[in-house]
This record gives C-alpha cells, sequence and structure tokens, in this order.
DNA sequence: AGCCTGACCGTTT
DNA sequence: AAAACGGCCAGGC
C-alpha cells in the first residue's frame, strides 16, 4: 500500500481526465487540475505523471492508455525532467500530427492557438488575450 | 521525524 | 519585463 486513499483517488482522476484530451490536442497541467476542480493542484498533476506505470506493468493507467504526451506546461512549452525527456514527447506529439518548433534557447514548443484543448477557458476581455481563445467544450 | 526537491501556476513586486 | 512569492503535497533521503 503505497499510497493513500486520498492520493491514490487523486492520480486516477488525473488519468481519467488525461484520457479525455483528443488525439493531436494539448493542454496544461494546470487545465487538468482546473477540470478536477483543484486550481491549485497543477503541481501534483505532474507529481501522477511522473508516476505513471509503465505500458508493462499491467495497471489499468499506464503509459499507453494513457497520452501523458499530450500535457505540457502553461507557456505552451515541454517541461523538462531528464535528458531527452522533452524530445521523446515531442516525438510522440508529432506521431499524431501536432507540430512541434524548437526556440533560440533549445526549448521545444507547441502552438496553443493551433493545437490548445481548453474546454473550460472562458472568452476573456483582456486586451492582452483578446482574440486568440479557446472555445467552451464541444 | 524533518528537510528538500519538483513533468506547475497565478499574483505580486 | 522579469523575478520573487505563496500555494500545493508526494516521494526521496
Amino acid at each position: 500500500m503505497p499510497r493513500s486513499e486520498e492520493a491514490e483517488w487523486w492520480a486516477n482522476a488525473v488519468y481519467a481526465a488525461i484520457q479525455e484530451i483528443p488525439h493531436g490536442k494539448v493542454t496544461s497541467y494546470g487545465h487538468i487540475a482546473l477540470l478536477l476542480g483543484e486550481p491549485q493542484r497543477p503541481r501534483q498533476v505532474g507529481v501522477c505523471l511522473k508516476s505513471l506505470p509503465d505500458a508493462e506493468s499491467g495497471a489499468h493507467f499506464n503509459s499507453s492508455t494513457v497520452p501523458w504526451q499530450r500535457v505540457i506546461n502553461s507557456k505552451g512549452m515541454i517541461s523538462h525532467r531528464g535528458p531527452g525527456s522533452a524530445e521523446r514527447q515531442a516525438e510522440a506529439l508529432r506521431e499524431e500530427g501536432v507540430e512541434v518548433t524548437r526556440d533560440s534557447m533549445g526549448e521545444i514548443y507547441v502552438d496553443f492557438s493551433q493545437y490548445g484543448w481548453f474546454p473550460k477557458l472562458l472568452p476573456s476581455e483582456d486586451e492582452e488575450n483578446n482574440g486568440d481563445l479557446f472555445v467552451q467544450d464541444t
């Protein structure tokens, strides 16, 4: 029993939410937290992904049943955790038709206005965001 | 037991 | 524009 019951519930909720991201789209850690009604916990979304079981583990939620590659940070960037990790994620996204780009610093980005999936975001009046918003759920 | 880190993020200097 | 700051909490040591 490695985990508390509460943590177990949260992890399963996170994995199930990530499965809702459509093929060929991406969203942010923060938005997954928001969808689960816990807007203060984007960090724990990352924690769950870190411990996502391998495909061979036989667990119900694993790296082949949960599209982990579709979750990136709120700046549209693939977060780097270990050597080569961001590159592997970029490759997985390319395989499903998502275009990724590199900036001058070598960071890998996805264009949210093209590939973003943010069903709960409402239209903003903010001048900065004026125009580039993401439509509500299907 | 405590201390530190971190697949994060909005707000406030 | 950029950095600091809280909030969050599982896991490693």
